[in-house]
DNA sequence: CGCAATTCCGGAAACGATTCCGAGGCGTCC
DNA sequence: GGACGCCTCGGAATCGTTTCCGGAATTGCG
């Protein structure tokens, strides 16, 4: 193993036939008993594994794909690989998962170097979209299939969700339960899905004619401890907010957390809802209402899409928009019907 | 980007050199301000990017890192990763992530061909050894460190956690705290660590004097929902547990929820103490006690490994330990000290 | 038994890069 | 002014496969 891997001349030698004949055998278009036989021992004898690397360079394929996300730590994401790998691996292909962590350099490199570096096609998560990132998707040397929105003018397939209906759908059902003073508890300000929940916060006060207030409303980024430090710090306020709505679910284990820290109940004093509908949101307590963003799905439809355009690299890019619906648990309703309810037609 | 990528035959006859000097441009060979500057014109120009392929074919190092796990959902593997990571990073090394979902064939496969494929080396934690990894640990063509226990004869770097003790510790913790009808919630009894968390449990009893019972023994897999189901049957006993080991924090954290359930209180009615000290031991209500294995520091040894052999081929195989250690939070005893216990010296 | 068709295998040309080697140009120093 | 050395660049070999092509051997059939 140290010192060099032998190849196939190697094998050809020690069988005493042609090399060409040893790749015949071992990619199965030969017939003969007695050729195969004297490979398959010559393979054996000399411990020889084939160079993928080299069969690439020659078949032009790799038989991987890769998914990159931002950070592998997040459920939603892990829903994704999740759906994602069976249809790959059914495909024949498999699955390389590459976390950035937030680094929008990373990220770019990520698409530079691993489109064209040992993948045939690869899905891409980006948390930012910048113009750095559609030349690179421009340069890309393989099918790249985007999950998450991205300007209309770029020619990529491309998977989105509606977080911004997404979190409409929560404040309506927030304010169908009578909650006034609804707090937001947003990722970072300056992603597209920060942005984009924060909208459709606005578009649920609005809708309801309650003015935005700023001391309920606070932009940190995804995890618990901020989570529950926004949650703490509003729970102090002299009005405190009768409902949180989390941008996503690990944030609202963190209001969860606060909540009984305060000594509150949750749903009798604070209601709760989250987003993404990962399996925290099930496992929590108390079992925690959450928007879901279809993230299976996404993953599954980013997965054929990028199948698709393997297979006919040609074809015109498709867009595909996954609808959020809510998913009601005990967090924010005193039963427990934990029932799904469908995002309203005509709504936003 | 459908039809045909551009070579660098193409960039050096665009700009009217030969290859060679294409290449040493983009390798920072050269110096001639005049060449460099047609060179990256011409790249532009054309859209150039070099094939990662075929470049390592020539260089024979692709400057990636695999680890396979079984379940990338798995918190302890994702500690591992976050451990990883940086190390590889700062040595130049992007790392890839493989989920192979327990099934053993396609962690042989991945070994074979992921450890032949695109890959320097290759991080790889277990679930189950065979006899069939073994054989394809020997005939691996990039080094590879085993997270997990191996076989000794096995010349391959090697990072392991003692489980067994880990669960010893949970169990003495326990008993100290006047339990003395603890409940075992494992995983799987044909895998590894749920064969030593086993034996963990059973030194810890006999360490007491406690008879081993067989109806507060359940194996399950490693899930939310099979730790809620065996805690909720065995909370319908006759007599039914005052504490619960659960051999991973998912699975105590099932068992938390059916105890709620149940209408009893952690830690006063039962205690709990999980394993693997993942975040959702910290973010759990309460906070749950639970037994580190050192998957961080594990990971970290196991890319500090892997480096020093991408460095030295023919060192000696290295093996090394973590030792566990219990972190004991709110769900087994009734203050809440939070405090790090050490392991007993000379226990086992 | 002879000829055409088929099968089978070996040689060699790719795939797209890196790198060694040698030729030429130019500066420097005696 | 000539010899020497260094720097730069172009040509060609090479990495380990697959695959095309052509010749030899085998088979089938008249």
């Amino acid at each position: 193993m140290a010192t060099k891997q032998p190849t196939i001349h190697d094998v050809a030698r020690a069988a005493g036939v042609a090399i060409s004949s040893v790749s015949r055998v071992l990619n199965g278009n030969t017939s003969n008993r007695e050729m195969i036989e004297r490979v398959r021992r010559a393979v054996e004898e000399v411990g020889y594994v084939p160079s993928a690397v080299a069969q690439s360079l020659k078949t032009r394929q790799t038989g991987q794909v890769a998914f990159a996300m931002e950070d592998i730590g997040n459920a939603a994401y892990l829903a994704m690989v999740r759906a994602i790998q069976p249809v790959l691996r059914d495909a024949g292909f498999r699955l390389l998962l590459h976390s950035t962590g937030a680094d929008v350099n990373d990220e770019i490199e990520v698409l530079d170097s691993l489109s064209q570096r040992y993948v045939d096609g690869l899905v891409l998560c980006p948390i930012r979209v910048t113009d750095r990132h559609i030349e690179a998707l421009r340069r890309a040397a393989v099918p790249v299939v985007v999950i998450g929105s991205l300007p209309d003018d770029v020619p990529v397939d491309n998977v989105r969700a509606d977080s911004r209906l997404g979190a409409a759908l929560a404040m309506e059902h927030l304010l169908e339960q009578g909650c006034r003073r609804i707090a937001l508890v947003d990722g970072p300000a300056d992603t597209v899905p920060g942005r984009s929940r924060h909208l459709g916060y606005q578009d649920g006060l609005r809708a309801a004619g309650i003015p935005e207030r700023t001391e309920l409303i606070s932009f940190t980024d995804f995890s618990f401890g901020q989570g529950a430090g926004a949650a703490a710090a509003m729970l102090r306020l002299q009005q405190p907010p009768d409902a949180f709505f989390a941008a996503n679910d690990v944030l609202a284990m963190g209001v969860l957390q606060a909540v009984r820290e305060a000594g509150l109940s949750v749903p009798r004093d604070v209601a709760v809802v989250g987003m993404d509908d990962t399996e925290l949101a099930a496992t929590a307590w108390p079992p925690l209402s959450s928007v879901s963003l279809g993230a299976a799905e996404r993953g599954r439809l980013a997965a054929e899409l990028l199948l698709g355009r393997l297979a006919d690299q040609d074809r015109a890019p498709k867009r595909v928009t996954v609808r959020p619906r809510l998913v009601v648990r005990a967090s924010s309703v005193p039963a427990r019907p934990d029932a799904v309810r469908p995002p309203h037609e005509g709504s936003r």
